[in-house]
DNA sequence: CTGAAAGCGCTTACAG
DNA sequence: CTGAAAGCGCTTACAG
């Protein structure tokens, strides 16, 4: 049936230590001996089975990626591809697993990729999710760890990348008081576990520019499916203000869908964006581009942001005895027509 | 360190046989015993090492998806999380491999699949490369196989998905037939491998309906890169028609997101839409939806797909001993304001 | 430079 | 109902 490494030691007549020398890194061998071996073994159709390799305590040449893939609304599923590719172009096979949302199932999905002897572990998750003790413990027990965080981590077990939005979020004020808007608010989901360094940043921002004014954040609260995110963020805006804008001039979403329904929305009430109200969204999907006005923006950095991760990645594989390491990518603003 | 079967053989005074029958299905074991094992394998954290389960020659728990992972253009990424995420939730592991282009690779990422001996594997790939026979008889040596395509297969080796296109396109023909459309153009990477089946239909019924003229069929060229897809369809649009229409009073494209860009376009030269010329794309994006007037386009039927390719595995996870089976879902034709 | 052998952690006939 | 043992296909010290 299928060809292991004793069929090719026998039709060789070596033995099977030869074949396994051959193939690997340990152990010594003629050059002239692994030439035939490898030949044979093209010949033979010879495939490794990487389950009896891993269980010996080899490389698996697999990689286990935990990571949202599903998230519409920040689009880092893109990230997620571009590793997915380059790590497949390395010989590597991939894991992949949605990020849960309870700690206990992470935990059982940790657990399964180290069950399968993942060379690497790539995970991206929240500051309460990668520093809950019960995923650090886990963490610290593989070999090799690269993390994409929002925000910087105390002892992080592995190596970390973070992902920062808050340079953007002041960006974007920044511009805002310059060109004079007073009434900003900042459609978001209000959440202390997700999302509260942005709301915090904004309404700094928002005070150290004078922007401030009661009713700063508008909550669309908790996005279950993708598919609802634009019309949960037109909800709170309608319910919140129904015909009257109370002199809102400026409005922020963290994401480009959401700010698509209320652009639309006040369009259709014959507010003239942006002179009138001044929009914003954050994750760059490319209908805000051709949108008239073009939507204003955040640049993910995708390419900078797996060009990191594969960096680290690759550098780790290749000699585990490195440090831990922190490297921080920044979100930039976009600027468009839609922001004033 | 870990603990495996002969651990809790040892603290349980019993053989390790006793441990894996404890878990598995073949042997028989006293209910007492069963409940003292599992209950004692809990408190010592016992993982089980699948590796080793699968070299033995016993299921892996783990399912091999190749798919094209990065279509922005099809969107059928929605239809692969969905089942990674039933698979996941019934306990399997999922290898994610990005579909290659070229047969070699297909082939190389089917062999590595085995080599890991997946319990089965579910491919989406277009008819050149499920009949090509290289990857036929790969896929005939796996145990369970579930394949998505967009057009029927002869003698398919596993259960078959056919995700038909054709009918939408009728029905979008017929619409226009119906509302006095006259001439109506197609615009699509016009090639050989990938699309032939959709040029004829579209062909066909403009014939059927008397609505044929040159220049019938718009070919934007090969997309490499998802995020030229709009650009590439405004492109071959401009170049085809840089001022004048020449008559053409409906556009469809296979492509939501090159069908806002022409909408675009064309609402910027002041040409009405619908009115003038109606626009239909054809994957149903978001900012379609909310876009004015809205874009008319195909259902994918995403949730009929996914529930039956995992009725389709689960029934053969459970019995292997089924014949090949092949099941279609119709894209249909979502009417919107676009379409006139 | 190569051979003989132990062992990774399971599953599964085979005895008793 | 349970024990003793073979074996899945590799890797890796250990001899020679």
């Amino acid at each position: 049936m299928t060809v292991t490494q004793e069929h090719i030691a026998k039709a060789l007549g070596v033995n099977q230590r030869t074949i396994s020398v051959a193939f690997g890194s340990s152990g010594r061998i003629s050059d002239e001996m692994r030439r035939k071996v490898l030949q044979t073994a093209r010949e033979m159709g010879y495939q490794p089975n990487r389950l009896a390799a891993g269980l010996r305590g080899a490389k698996t040449n697999s990689i286990g990626m935990i990571w949202h893939f599903a998230d519409i609304w920040s689009g880092d599923t893109a990230i997620a591809l571009s590793i997915l590719k380059a790590v497949q172009d390395k010989g590597y096979q991939v894991y992949q697993s949605q990020l849960p949302s309870d700690i206990q199932s992470l935990c059982k999905q940790i657990d399964e990729m180290k069950a399968r002897r993942v060379d690497a572990l790539v995970i991206s998750g929240i500051a309460d999710q990668l520093e809950h003790p019960e995923v650090a413990q886990r963490l610290k027990s593989m070999p090799v760890v690269v993390a994409i965080s929002p925000v910087p981590l105390q002892d992080f077990p592995g190596d970390l990348v973070v992902l920062d939005r808050l340079d953007a979020i002041r960006q974007v004020m920044k511009y805002w008081a310059q060109k004079g808007r007073r009434k900003p608010i900042f459609v978001i989901d209000v959440d202390k576990k997700y999302n509260p360094h942005k709301c915090q940043v904004f309404i700094e921002e928002c005070q150290r520019h004078g922007m401030t004014h009661e009713n700063m954040l508008l909550d669309h609260g908790k996005v279950t499916d993708p598919e609802q995110m634009g019309t949960q963020h037109l909800a709170a805006f309608n319910k919140a203000y129904p015909d009257d804008l109370h002199g809102v001039d400026a409005i922020f979403t963290f994401n480009d869908i959401g700010a698509l329904y209320i652009m639309r929305e006040l369009q259709q009430r014959g507010v003239k964006v942006p002179d009138q109200v001044a929009i914003v969204g954050f994750n760059d999907i490319e209908a805000g581009r051709i949108w008239q006005p073009a939507l204003a923006s955040g640049d993910r950095k995708r390419h900078e942001v797996s060009d990191v991760v594969m960096q680290m990645l690759n550098s780790r594989l290749a000699e585990t005895d490195i440090k831990s390491r922190t490297q921080t990518v920044h979100m930039a603003f976009l600027l468009r027509a839609s922001a004033g």
